[in-house]
DNA sequence: CATTGTGAACGCCTTCACAGCC
DNA sequence: GGCTGTGAAGGCGTTCACAATG
């Protein structure tokens, strides 16, 4: 089946789409054959309004009066997150977070294959980390095969990131995910995306501090009969 | 000074505070005087009219034909943030997330003091980490004083999720920062934020897969002369 | 004269609501 | 009858562009 023609999906639902892909999983795991989309929201922590539109830029592939194919529609939305493909990984920055992601299952499982740590600390390289030996950066080039297809991990400490990252860059990689609080200049084809823990810490405080200003509850609650 | 009254700050501003609070505290660093919302906004990774957006919700705090005065404006930020005051966290799930966390600069910086470490496992109870003893999560009522006023990391596996997040809230804490892949249901007045490193991985992939869905960088360019 | 602050225009995502289908 | 798919409406943040200002 070729792909339908440039259907441009919303950054908001690709970032749910791995929500919905994960509680597919489970409820298929568990053998349920089709959901609704009211379920489907509500174990995704979404309203189904959202559910349908965001599954409906992937196509058509819910039953009226049934609901969603619960296996199928896991092929279909594991096939459009390109999880259906082996992805290989390489982290940068082998401190306690580098560490903590190396030995994360939820890197190794969904198709991320981890494949080479780095570092430029002499004392960590030659380690073995999750039966991976260390390696100096300056072997980034050597090691990666499919750059263009590859995800680096950065776990260094912001004063070393963007130098890091010209090395990825440089190397040819596809994709950065930097787990740094540094601000990251990249040339514009290489995808880059940003988790910031302290954003995150400061961002509840400013809640706390703000009680009026937070903004209610997604999922949806009962309706009155 | 009293608070100025219920102005609702936009949560996209909200996530960017941090951003402008950062650079503006390597400006101050620096020596710099300061900043021009221009400056800012390139530092920041973000657009200029954004910045001058943003910043008009805290108050009205630049000097035309000069910018901002980067002390007074980052005292504003942070306050605005509630970094003025310090903020308690307790980490839940000692793995190896949970001890990168512990061991964090970033959590310890910024007025964020982390106050407790709990687990489940009895290997890791009574151990030391950072000079903190891991104890029994049924500890954590007599250990939080203001609970209302304390944020609760959850770093534990995703099946513990939910049952740890029950016990968060049942001793009261005022906001959570959950680690796990689960998805969390709480009472609404408890503030709950998802940090999900798959979630990103995955999104990743799914614009190496579609690049024509990939949207353009934010950063501004040099305009022609 | 450089730069802010902000109404207004715009674009995009969310939500609604219902026709259509099983 | 239950539920999907989707046009239309609505809401909200971003960007524009310029009057106001030190």
């Amino acid at each position: 089946m070729a792909e339908r023609y440039a259907r441009r999906i919303p950054e908001p639902t690709v970032v749910r789409l791995p929500l919905y892909q994960r509680v597919l999983l489970e409820l298929s795991a568990d053998g349920i054959p089709t959901v609704s989309s009211a379920e489907l929201a509500n174990a995704a922590g979404v309203n189904a309004a959202k559910v349908r539109k965001d599954l409906s830029h992937l196509g058509t592939y819910g039953t009226p009066g049934t609901g969603y194919d619960v296996n199928y529609l896991l092929g279909q939305v594991r096939h459009e997150l390109g999880l259906d493909q082996e992805w290989e990984v390489v982290i940068v920055g082998i401190g306690n977070l580098g560490h903590a992601l190396a030995h994360s299952q939820r890197f190794s499982t969904q198709n991320f294959r981890t494949v080479a740590l780095f570092d430029v600390d002499p004392a960590k390289i030659g380690k073995l980390v999750d039966e991976m030996p260390v390696r100096h950066i300056s072997e980034l080039e050597e090691v990666i095969t499919d750059a263009s297809r590859a995800i680096g991990v950065i776990a260094c400490p912001a004063s070393a990131a963007q130098d890091v990252c010209n090395r990825l860059v440089g190397a040819g990689i596809g994709a950065i995910l930097n787990f740094s609080p540094a601000i990251l200049t990249v040339a514009l084809p290489v995808l880059l995306r940003q988790v910031d823990f302290s954003v995150e810490l400061q961002a509840l405080a400013f809640y706390i501090v703000h009680p009026e200003a937070t903004v209610g509850s997604e999922a949806e609650s009962q309706p009155p009969p």
